[in-house]
DNA sequence: AATTATTATGATATTGATTTCATATCGTGA
DNA sequence: TCACGATATGAAATCAATATCATAATAATT
């Protein structure tokens, strides 16, 4: 059933209807013959022809590198949030990390599919920045930082920095590092840069047999630290890129018998769920996903109303979480 | 730019355009002056107008009580992967588990919106069960069954059966139990059905000041572990309906130094990511969440094909994890 | 060679809504 | 009483695409 179908069987004209759905001038007993006529038949507009004549699709595109993540999932909750109350759905896109579909979903999303985009990208290329340049709608970042689009972030330079030196502070001088992908710029670089800073800030040295890259995930953490510890090197502390990663990495320890924190001390970032109940409660950072969706989802609202072209990078702080795999005392 | 502006700029019809993005009869050199104006112009056609004429979204409603939740990301992304091979894109909606948002949601996939639905729901009213009868689209329901519907569930009773039988195999006396809400057919009613089929089988009784009702968190199931054991009650093996309550329950035993397994045997149910990383290591049931959504996927794809009026319940298995959160021998 | 199939074409109707426009009615202040 | 703004109305234009249709040009089959 259409609008004109609709209307003849309301007994109403279609441009009452259309008004009724719209908050146009309506005559009280019109509305009345269409809330009846509603009723009786279930008729529903479609979304696709309004979306035509109106140029308002009501969704907002957002693309993830993967759904089964816990940071991930927390921003998108914050996303949902803000958007639900103001009427907006979401289509998500699951890259799952493939490069290719994330260039296809920004396509895909040229195609008046969306009002706007959030994005939580990891790596950005060339590609990435030219089809970026050629979207018609409002873009906001998650996540990471680039220039001429409004960005939230977390700072994670200083993240890895505290957690890092809160180690080195109780002794440690042999400091070991399991990062992620350098060319993800925030969990992988930036952490690491955090981590670097601290190490040197104690007169130490970053060398580079204490430095392992894991894939986001325990197993991957596991078989890292075991790369670390199973040769004759002895780091006395270890800062894990992500709480995944240090949840496998302590596995390892402990099927190995090296006590934490008596022989080293671990430190993770995240402040996953699952931290306090590990054999060893994990100390942590604490980054604001879910504000960050949040937050992000805030912007693009208003980007998308003022359509102003001033850009704006939202940098979110940290809190560190002392658990009992850096208590010790020197 | 529209399709018409974009064939005059490229020097063809309106129809020939139409027909290179919908695989018709189209010669050789009109492909090619397409693909140099495409270039040119970077038009891209509009979805909306797409839908409106042909009917079809190529968009699939996915409605979730949550997103931060690890069985139901994975589910989510069996989904993503079958529908994003088939060129859908994901509508989601997370009702965050309040009544209302998951009735509205079907409303609005009513309009239009949506090729097809994939259902996460917890409970069942007469008003889904209404809504869902107006449905224009398919439906397929993950996780619950009802009937009239496809659905892909899992042996829920049958998991709970089993691990429960598993700790009183061991010798286990007084058997207690921290469940979910039983209005969620699946994880509550179903698990509780299956923990007390177990106990009457091994000719011991269910006593209800040994069991208890949690909400999905690992705080939840710590309180109610609280509450459990600080009574004089002395249970020697808990079935929790979920692992994310069981990590939380045995968070309060170790605090209160009551032995797992020695003093009580744990069992739980998902097999979560940490629960090989728990301070004891988790003992569970693997649930198939991702085969869950694929299986669910791919019984929506069939539907929209055939449209066809037979439904059918595919009820996947499970399988026990033993870990030595039950190591205990007799 | 005649007859079908297949390929190819572009004008026009159609989809289901909103927007515009010309016009009518009503209450209120000058 | 007149003028003006606010309210109200429905026909028709518009949005950006696809579907239909009538028809032409090849290719394949008898």
């Amino acid at each position: 059933m259409n609008i004109s179908e609709f209307a003849k069987e309301a007994g109403v004209s279609v441009s009452a209807v259309s008004r009724y759905f719209n908050n146009g001038y309506l005559a009280e007993d019109k509305k009345e013959k269409i809330e009846a006529a509603l009723k009786r038949t279930g008729y529903m507009p479609s979304y696709s022809a309004r979306a035509v004549r109106s140029k308002v699709t009501k969704l907002i595109g957002v693309i993830l590198p993967k759904l089964s993540s816990e940071s991930i999932s927390r921003v998108t909750e914050g996303i949902s949030e803000v958007l639900g109350e103001e009427g907006f759905e979401l289509l998500l896109v699951n890259t799952a990390n493939d490069y290719n579909r994330e260039i296809s979903s920004l396509e895909l999303f040229r195609q008046n599919r969306v009002d706007g985009v959030i994005l939580l990208a990891s790596v950005f290329t060339d590609l990435h920045r030219s089809l970026l340049a050629k979207m018609r709608v409002s873009v906001v970042i998650i996540g990471q930082q680039l220039k001429g689009y409004n960005c939230v972030c977390h700072n994670d330079e200083g993240a890895a920095y505290s957690m890092t030196k809160l180690m080195l502070n109780k002794g440690a001088k042999q400091p070991a590092f399991i990062g992620a992908n350098p060319d993800d710029k925030a969990a992988g670089l930036d952490r690491r840069l955090g981590f670097e800073r601290a190490v040197k800030e104690a007169g130490l040295t970053v060398d580079p047999k204490y430095c392992e890259i894991a894939k986001f995930s325990m197993s991957s953490g596991y078989e890292k630290a075991r790369r670390l510890f199973s040769n004759r090197l002895k780091p006395d502390c270890l800062f894990c890129a992500t709480d995944n990663i240090a949840a496998g990495a302590m596995q390892y320890l402990r099927e190995n018998n090296i006590r934490v924190p008596d022989d080293v001390m671990v430190g993770g970032v995240g402040d996953s769920r699952f931290d306090k109940v590990l054999y060893v409660p994990l100390s942590t950072v604490h980054l604001h996903y879910k504000t960050a969706g949040i937050e992000g989802a805030k912007m693009l609202l208003s980007e998308m109303k003022d359509g102003s072209e001033v850009h704006r990078i939202l940098q979110l702080e940290y809190e560190i979480i002392e658990r009992e795999s850096t208590d010790k005392h020197c």
